[in-house]
DNA sequence: ATCAATTACTTAAACGTTTCAGTCAACGAT
DNA sequence: ATCGTTGACTGAAACGTTTAAGTAATTGAT
């Protein structure tokens, strides 16, 4: 497979291997003539040479590769981008790391499988894993030395990097906004509470926002599930079995509206008309909806780029010191909210 | 980094370096006593040895690693998944490679950019393109002589092994279940019809199915441009601007269909009640969407582990032979079509 | 004129595997 | 008693790089 060598770009230039490989790194400690240099160029250009990058890191020691771990929502389930919101977080990974000479080894994750080796015995420079992790899966990527982020997560452990965003503070903005328009029963739609921490964060900042409203967060107002579009379908049927108490719903990812509004349509219920919703993310999806959502946006691709260089920057560093980034958000008002008089009761 | 290497085991159990290699590999042609077999699992156990790929890519020629080229739809865009086809797809690839022990190596792929070298120099077993690509970057690739996948490209060169789905078919198919519905006047929406294969075909589809049933293909009811959301909308607009000839649309693809729809929404026109909708790919939006899409539906998961499963036979096989793969389509009836009738126009 | 420093290289050891070619004992067949 | 065979291993070369250490020639300072 591998035709040329470094070895036949010396021979050809006249010089040695190590020769070419300086000249190739643009080595900052040895010094090679502009003449030679040349030479070695032309040869490279000549015989058509591309390095090998296993030899390459196997010597080096790095390997310009980030590995990329991405939840497998479901265990049997094929694809991980059911929430576009991975795709979308993914292509701004890939897109950053490209540019900075990086190449991406990507892996998702199930159960069953040892998601430390799938990074570690390729010896990435570098490890992103999105969304929530087994705690012991983590513990053994630590061993590894290499440089972790963490997106989404709320792993509370000096050796990670992490980059999330204000969850908090978004639900209860958008909670807020709701109240605001005049709903005072307000439900609550998301994935698993316990074992995610962003939505636990989200639930947080939505109970917060009714308490400082001077209202009581209800447990009939509670819908935790999955995080895909089936379930907004049956968070929409349970809404409606259980008599159609609130006028408004804060739900915490995009695909999850748009399964709970087609399950409403289904029966007749209407976005705004009926009720009110305000969603979390604001991948494309919210916008190309109908009725459009009104989103706490998030900077997908700003979330990307930074853990990518978050990466390239613990690689670069000496000793290791934990860095914590928090990115904004604001809400998008678009159609999928109306305001709520007294009279509508 | 890598700390325990196959000698750290080989020295733990007392046995040569080789010796654990062949028990890792459970090299068929050595024979290895089943009690060494056992000392070398249990200081393998012991030291948590993982074997470095890298080394062994580099050693055995093999590496376990399939590239995977994405097109970036814009040279600038930054979201190369603005099209959930391609998470979708992805996703199915990385899966079926996962299942099989192999791991992905994803580029999305820049003009400027040698394609090549993205996998070349990784000493990926095989590539997976998807997409339409520039001929000399293929044929650049061709020599690198790994097996390669074309995925939806009409490349015709037995070098690659292609995947694809019937696009002319299920263009005539759409084609003919509007006319069957009563349409006379049908535009075609698609991304570049010239620079596309797929488009390509699709479109001669579309113009097949209108002469079969006695009608003439209208280059006004033509629109062409890129595939995704924000074309969607142009054409809405071009649509209305030259006065809404046409009293349906095929749409060569879901997210085209969403702007389309939202575009013309946006102008109080309604699908299907004021123009049918028959789009292509059956990505999960096709049946979020308001009006839910009939849809031409491929099976994208097929695709992914089709293509997947191509590489790793031409992988094994001794010499290369051309492999194509066709998948069949199948009409899913929505609600975004509606019959019109003589008394409609 | 001598010494140290600099420039422009080369040599060779490493990186962690795989795998070909042995070696050596034990074994059954002659 | 000798001769392949087989079974169970080991040694060492190879894969394609990087890089520390070394060399030899040139330069500049004294």
């Amino acid at each position: 497979m591998q035709r040329v060598s470094i070895k036949d770009v010396a021979k050809e230039a006249g010089v040695s291997a190590s020769t070419v490989s300086y000249v190739l790194n643009n080595s900052p400690t040895e010094s090679i003539s502009a003449e030679t240099r040349k030479r070695v160029m032309a040869a490279v250009q000549k015989l058509g040479y591309v390095p090998n990058l296993n030899a390459r890191s196997l010597s080096s020691r790095r390997s310009n590769l980030i590995g990329v771990l991405i939840p497998q929502t479901e265990p049997g389930k094929e694809f991980m981008f059911s929430n576009p919101f991975y795709g979308e977080l993914l292509s701004a990974i890939e897109y950053t790391a490209r540019q900075h000479g990086y190449h991406l080894l990507l892996s998702g994750t199930q159960e069953d499988q040892g998601y430390a080796n799938v990074a570690r015995n390729r010896g990435v420079d570098g490890i992103i894993i999105v969304g929530t992790y087994p705690g012991e899966s983590l513990n053994e990527l630590k061993r590894m030395g290499v440089p972790i982020v963490l997106v989404d997560s709320y792993v509370t452990d000096d050796a990670f990097h992490t980059i999330g965003i204000e969850d908090k503070e978004g639900a209860r903005m958008a909670t807020r906004y709701l109240i605001g328009k005049g709903h005072q029963s307000i439900a609550f739609i998301s994935g698993s509470i316990r074992e995610n921490g962003v939505n636990m964060k989200r639930y947080q900042g939505y109970c917060d926002a009714l308490r400082e409203a001077g209202l009581t967060p209800d447990e009939g107002a509670i819908y935790s599930g999955t995080v895909d579009y089936e379930y907004g379908l049956t968070a929409a049927r349970q809404y409606l079995d259980r008599g159609r108490r609130q006028t408004a719903a804060f739900i915490t990812a995009d695909v999850l509206s748009m399964g709970f509004v087609k399950g409403l349509r289904q029966q007749g219920v209407c976005v705004p008309e009926d009720i009110s919703i305000v969603s979390f993310d604001d991948v494309y999806l919210a916008n190309m909806a109908y009725p459009s959502l009104t989103t706490v946006h998030q900077d997908i691709g700003e979330k990307g780029r930074k853990a990518v260089e978050l990466i390239l920057e613990a690689a670069q560093a000496k000793e290791h010191r934990h860095t914590e980034c928090i990115l904004p958000l604001r809400l998008v008002e678009r159609d999928s909210v109306r305001e709520w008089r007294k009279s509508d009761d």
